[in-house]
DNA sequence: CGCTTTTGACCTGCGC
DNA sequence: GCGCAGGTCAAAAGCG
């Protein structure tokens, strides 16, 4: 296995690993992730993400095959016991989609490097056939180059997009400060100004990204690597890591918070996000998990701005809604129950859970199935994770915290704020404007994604220029004429949950697709999903890592982009758990 | 035995 | 101040 991201293998006979490539949605929201302990979220596993998987040393399926698993699997986790949350492979199984897309020539690519094998072939025709099979491997070997080249290029357009609208939001909040002479608001000054263009430039590269993910700060880093905990790629040794300004409109970069840039060289990851350090004290690994209560995490010397930004920080929540039978929706990190609550007006108990992949993590989240649709699970996340996240957990993690990041910048400033959140509803779910809705009236500040509508006609043609247009009639991308990745993140969400296959439909504009089913595939959508995947996967094998930092970036990083109309959704009746208020046990 | 879940009690904020 | 509701704690129970 080529763990080092060498890209996709052919299945050369040293390469016994099993690297299998499939659907590009595969994992992105905890696919192939195991549960390590615990009963949380085990059994009830929706494979349909952009993470990537391991498969077990050894394995002997080298198939690589389009597989689309929507649904829980158990099967899955079963025939991968050791699945590793670091090592990249998009499973695709073949008898649930039968999608081919020319790579079954891969899956026999082992025959080529074997000396004897007992088909009861002539070596002569042998011979003929593993020439013959080379042959196809290498020509598909070259198709998919052409298209990581295409997807590369892609990327940058999209990079360089955001680039532009972020510098643009920047030179509008200048100029703006200064007409209304606010010493303190968004106020950047020139060296930061400065970080910040060589942020853009670098972010210019194809292969960087802002990644929302995992928050690491300095000490914590060095933590992580002293601890001999090192779980991730993002652990990176602490020379790695450059503390600079916090994006944020650089604000807290004043108040003395920091964030950790990991240099890409190593890790291609980086964070400007706000960090929880006054949540998440030094020493909270050892005495694991801190209460997150405000009374507890007042730091004595804080000013009254800095705690309010940290009270926004803390209650910043984002909600998932989403279809799922499922107890809980899987999204690639451990969680572990602490409580649960009768909610009014909910006769469906509210169920509280906290992060444990890492001692002191404050990302909590909680689960309540809807009133008024029991099969609609609410799952409401708030704080941001400060240890590294294995692929699979990276989008969901990003999103909120994205999202808790747009939240964040508009507690500072409301108008701002109320930007930031239209921005971040519209762009992140720009199909539908009712799936994603701000709360302002909620006792928090709340986004609320909506994944349980199926998305709307106008966005089969999205105009956006958020999305990242995959080409028609691109070599394995089929005929997907406009794979957008706020649809693709809306879709790998919903598609977590049991009912979700009606809205994978949505990404291709076929009539078919306009009524979408429950639980059935279309097989041409599928078809492109999967030759994206493939793609991807040829082009780097930490591609979904960075396409979810690349949509988070877009997303979170842009700050509210300038974009500022008033086509604020807000909503007061967004079922988000907090707006109710009810009986206790 | 260690970990997780359950569940009653407690704390806090808010409205009256 | 009181009551209500949300959120959290922590002991007990369950499970592998």
């Amino acid at each position: 296995m080529d763990k080092g991201g060498g890209g996709l293998s052919l299945g050369t006979s040293s390469d016994s690993a099993g690297f299998k490539t499939g659907g590009v949605m595969d994992s992105f929201l905890g696919g192939g992730l195991k549960q390590k302990n615990g009963s949380m979220g085990s059994g009830h596993h929706f494979p349909m993400s952009l993470g990537f998987h391991e498969e077990p040393e050894g394995g002997e399926n080298r198939r690589v095959v389009g597989e689309m698993d929507f649904f829980s699997d158990d099967r899955k986790e079963r025939a991968r016991p050791d699945s590793d949350l670091s090592v990249p492979k998009l499973c695709v199984k073949e008898e649930d989609l039968t999608i081919n897309m020319g790579l079954h020539l891969l899956t026999t690519n082992t025959r080529s490097d074997q000396s004897t094998v007992d088909d009861g072939l002539s070596p002569n025709e042998e011979d003929k056939e593993s020439k013959g099979e080379l042959a196809a491997v290498r020509a598909e070997l070259g198709r998919m180059n052409q298209e990581n080249q295409r997807l590369k290029g892609m990327l940058v357009h999209a990079t360089n997009n955001y680039n532009s609208l972020h510098m643009h939001f920047i030179t509008l909040m200048q100029e703006r400060n200064r007409r209304n002479g606010s010493p303190q608001s968004h106020e950047v000054s020139g060296d930061q100004m400065g970080d910040k263009r060589n942020e853009h430039e670098d972010a210019i590269a194809p292969r960087q990204f802002l990644d929302l993910g995992p928050v690491l700060l300095a000490d914590e880093a060095s933590h992580s690597t002293t601890e001999g905990g090192s779980r991730d790629r993002s652990a990176s040794p602490p020379n790695n890591m450059e503390v600079m300004p916090i994006d944020d409109s650089l604000k807290k970069a004043s108040n003395g918070k920091e964030i950790v840039r990991i240099d890409r060289e190593r890790s291609d990851v980086r964070d400007i996000r706000p960090t929880f350090r006054e949540e998440c004290p030094a020493d909270r690994g050892s005495e694991g998990w801190v209460p997150n209560k405000a009374p507890k995490l007042s730091p004595p010397k804080s000013t009254s701005d800095q705690q309010a930004q940290e009270a926004s920080m803390r209650k910043a929540r984002v909600s998932v809604r989403a279809r799922s039978e499922a107890p809980m929706i899987t999204d690639g990190c451990q969680w572990r129950k602490y409580g649960q609550k009768m909610a009014k007006g909910n006769p469906c108990p509210r169920a509280y859970y906290r992060c444990t992949m890492a001692a002191g993590c404050p990302v909590r989240k909680q689960v309540q199935r809807c009133a008024e649709d029991r099969s609609v699970l609410i799952t409401t996340y708030e704080g941001n994770h400060n240890h590294p996240l294995p692929p699979a957990a990276m989008a969901m993690a990003s999103t909120t915290s994205a999202a808790a990041n747009m939240l964040l910048s508009g507690s500072m400033s409301s108008t701002d704020g109320l930007m930031n959140s239209n921005f971040l509803a519209r762009t992140m779910l720009p199909c539908s404007s009712s799936m994603a809705t701000i709360s302002a009236s909620a006792p928090f500040p709340t986004v609320t994604l909506d994944l349980t509508h199926p998305p709307d006609a106008k966005f089969q043609r999205p105009s956006t220029q958020f999305q990242v247009p995959f080409p028609n009639g691109a070599p394995g991308l089929g005929s997907t004429p406009h794979t957008s990745l706020p649809q693709v993140f809306g879709q790998t969400l919903f598609n977590q949950s049991k009912f979700s296959g009606s809205q994978m439909s949505a990404a291709s504009d076929g009539d078919q697709f306009s009524h979408p089913k429950p639980q059935s595939l279309q097989p041409s959508s599928l078809a492109d999903t999967v030759s994206a995947a493939t793609a991807a996967i040829t082009a780097d094998p930490n591609f979904t890592a960075a396409l979810a930092a690349a949509i988070t970036s877009i997303i979170g990083g842009g700050g509210g982009g300038g974009s500022g109309s008033g086509a604020a959704q807000t909503s007061s009746n967004n079922n988000n758990t907090s707006d109710n208020k009810t009986g206790d046990k």
